[in-house]
DNA sequence: TTCAGAAATTGAGTCAATTCATTTTTTGTG
DNA sequence: CACAAAAAATGAATTGACTCAATTTCTGAA
């Protein structure tokens, strides 16, 4: 019973964790050796993979937590929207890119994208495809909330359409992550841009 | 003077990349030993780090040689395309996926792509990413030529229209390389109704 | 033909991620 | 309170990418 080695564990795991995010934060994903990770967590090397699977997967668990936070927020988005189309898109992106560099610098989430891509099944690899899974079917439902609030036509497929939203502001900010200089006011302008056409499209009014 | 030295670097340099895109393709990306390039080029390991600078660059190479390719069929194409918009399209989109998979594994993909993310900067980084431009262009130059022929409405905005197109292809793709069990027909069916939808929005007619 | 420099190659050495045989800790039972 | 089995931690050894000082090969001028 008791759980002794449990709370251990959770601990353990806890201490790595943060000791990972601190260290990438300050060091970045390659600046930062396990061996460091470690000692700040006050484990041994070994101990580290006896909880995640390799160094990536240390920092796609960093990624889960974030991305975690941004789908709490868009759900109280979604609990009461806007009514109007470009209004309730905008604000949703702009939920997620305000999340986005909180606690991950542009280089964590270049590896940790790449790493989502080189290693799909891991079990981390798998954990961030889920949540791009999630965030897409967020952006699909909010989309058939507007359908069915009467903001965009009722011919309009909400998923395929939710879908293509999602996929260009994922590459959007693929893109952004990618370009160090870029800075975060010139990627909402431009996925403003592609949004609006698209809206428009889908037969959403423009805002006045 | 003659160049004996121009000519034995272009010939080390074509045995080094033979030798690494035949391993990488029988071994895997990550089974694949500089060490074993190396033999297979008859070269020692320093030396292909004076072609490539590291293991990464070497397998973009390979993909940069794959999609110039693609995008000589895809130009062959736009030279003169069929005057139906959804045909045009899906012509388009065989021609890139027909070849995407000739030389290269999945495996190989999510390697490139990961590379490309992972270190933007880096020559053959920025060299994925130029392809990747070069794609996109040929679509959005696809169609503003179907625009031009009337095969789609005036009034959309063929880059943004052209980019959206793409940037859903570009995610299925990587979606389907993430995927190891996926067929390359299921990819197929997957972006025609993409497109389809997408196409209708843009006043293409339906194919009777 | 000879030779000094330039340009390239070489492979032994470094470094950091990862593995794994061994040791330590926890657990449940008598 | 032992104690045996299970679970987990440990850190030294392995591995493989990458570096760099030494060596070899080319070049063009005299």
């Amino acid at each position: 019973m008791s759980g002794l080695r449990e709370r251990q564990k959770a601990e353990r795991d806890d201490r790595i964790l943060t000791a990972a995010a601190e260290l990438f934060r300050a060091g970045g994903y390659d600046g930062t050796k396990i061996e460091a990770i470690a000692q700040h967590a006050d484990v041994s090397p070994g101990t580290i993979y006896n909880y995640y699977e390799n160094k990536g997967d240390l920092l796609v668990a960093i990624v889960a937590m974030e991305v975690n936070e941004v789908l709490a927020a868009g759900s109280r988005l979604l609990a009461n929207p806007p009514g109007q189309a470009a209004l309730a898109v905008d604000k949703l992106f702009a939920i997620y890119l305000e999340h986005s560099l909180v606690y991950l610098s542009k280089e964590m989430w270049r590896h940790a994208m790449a790493i989502s891509t080189q290693q799909p099944d891991s079990r981390f690899g798998r954990s961030y495809s889920e949540l791009d899974q999630h965030l897409s079917d967020q952006v699909c439902t909010l989309i058939g909330l507007l359908q069915a609030a009467g903001a965009i036509r009722e011919d309009v497929d909400a998923t395929a359409a939710g879908q293509m939203l999602f996929n260009t502001l994922n590459m959007m900010f693929i893109g952004f992550v990618k370009d160090e200089d870029m800075p975060l006011a010139e990627l909402k302008r431009q996925i403003g841009r592609q949004t609006r056409v698209f809206l428009i499209e889908i037969g959403a009014k423009e805002p006045e």
